[in-house]
DNA sequence: GGATGACCATACGGTACCGTATGCACTCCA
DNA sequence: TGGAGTGCATACGGTACCGTATGGTCATCC
């Protein structure tokens, strides 16, 4: 009898307020990313959240910095390749962005880079990211063997694309879209000045 | 002395509230254009805004509908080229939207792709836009000389790479902008298809 | 020169937020 | 076992909006 099941007495902590934060930003974007509605979502009321976080734009912060160690940590690790495997890698990096599978990480990172827009807090760190994003994909197309400003050249064309494209609505205009994706990938990632042995592998 | 120059008697029409919900679009994004501040804008109160419109749904939809002439009418215009220009005519496409010269359009573009991830009727806009735009931009390199297949590719990387470019922040990456554009640029416009003497005129 | 309609101001009720103040339950520990 | 602190609920004042109701002020036209 007195085994009651309710109150689960989860307990929130910071991080479960970031998570659910991110999750309405990429739903929302930055201007539906409020504390009363987060707070209902969560279940509790806004007096909780004013005991964690000292008031909006604290937790804003705190999403950004959460953002920002998440992309580091996934680039770094997707631009590591075994040598010789560099412009397999390359196709790789290109696949995850532009496909439709990661299509939470393409809203939040759209959400992220449109609050950049009107906020420099926000924009000091995509622009910290973007470095680190293109030195580590730019240093893959090193590795293949292309000189240095064109490799800097396709590593900028390669995140512009993956970003525009998430932008783009084209349903209607190509019937085949993964032969598409795949034509693309190859203007992106193939270089008169690499082997194309490797890159047919990569097929 | 019956000269008053004041009370204009400007006399807003439907136009009028359209164009400063576009700069407010621009500047702060689709939630933020809101009624009252617009009317603030205008130096005029809400009351004059709802005898113009229904309601703040019926000036978004007119503010598409204008956007969407518009885009239509440029794209037409830039993606009319003389018999042998085609090529020309790409690179001045590339141009156009990638630079910074056209911060103002770059910001409505963005602002209306972020509006349409959350709104069905701003992403039906949307996708005529793009639909069009792509098909013209196709037709420029098919007269080139540009396989169907490779056309569509490259349109596609076109506008995929205008659009991403103005979402990031990359000063610190490269210290020749101008050099980075231009290379891209080439690496989107280039076919092996193409007959280089003309892109080298274009230099 | 009075009626009509275009254009706008004022005033109102309602909602959705922000941030603060305060109280209440539950846990842990001396 | 009772006090301290944690985690949250409740209640409040304030702001920024939306949309409506209603009235005022011009020009225009008969």
């Amino acid at each position: 009898m007195e085994n009651k099941p309710l109150k689960p007495r989860v307990q929130l902590d910071r991080n479960a307020w970031v998570s659910a934060a991110t999750e309405v930003l990429a739903e929302e974007g930055i201007a539906g990313l409020r504390v009363e509605v987060l707070a209902k979502r969560l279940k509790v009321t806004k007096g909780s959240f004013y005991w964690h976080f000292q008031d909006r734009r604290d937790l804003l912060l705190a999403v950004l910095q959460v953002w920002k160690d998440g992309r580091i940590r996934d680039i770094v690790k997707q631009t590591r390749a075994q040598p010789g495997r560099e412009l397999e890698q390359i196709y790789h990096v290109i696949d995850i962005y532009s496909t439709s599978r990661s299509r939470r990480g393409a809203a939040i990172e759209l959400a992220v880079r449109d609050w950049a827009r009107r906020d420099v807090d926000a924009a000091a760190i995509v622009a910290e990211v973007d470095d680190i994003r293109l030195r580590c994909a730019r240093d893959l197309f090193l590795a293949c063997g292309v000189p240095m400003e064109e490799a800097s050249s396709r590593c900028m064309l390669l995140y512009a694309y993956v970003f525009g494209i998430s932008l783009m609505i084209y349903d209607k205009f190509d019937s085949d879209v993964a032969r598409l994706k795949r034509d693309i990938a190859d203007l992106i990632a193939q270089s008169a000045s690499m082997k194309r042995t490797a890159a047919a592998a990569s097929h």
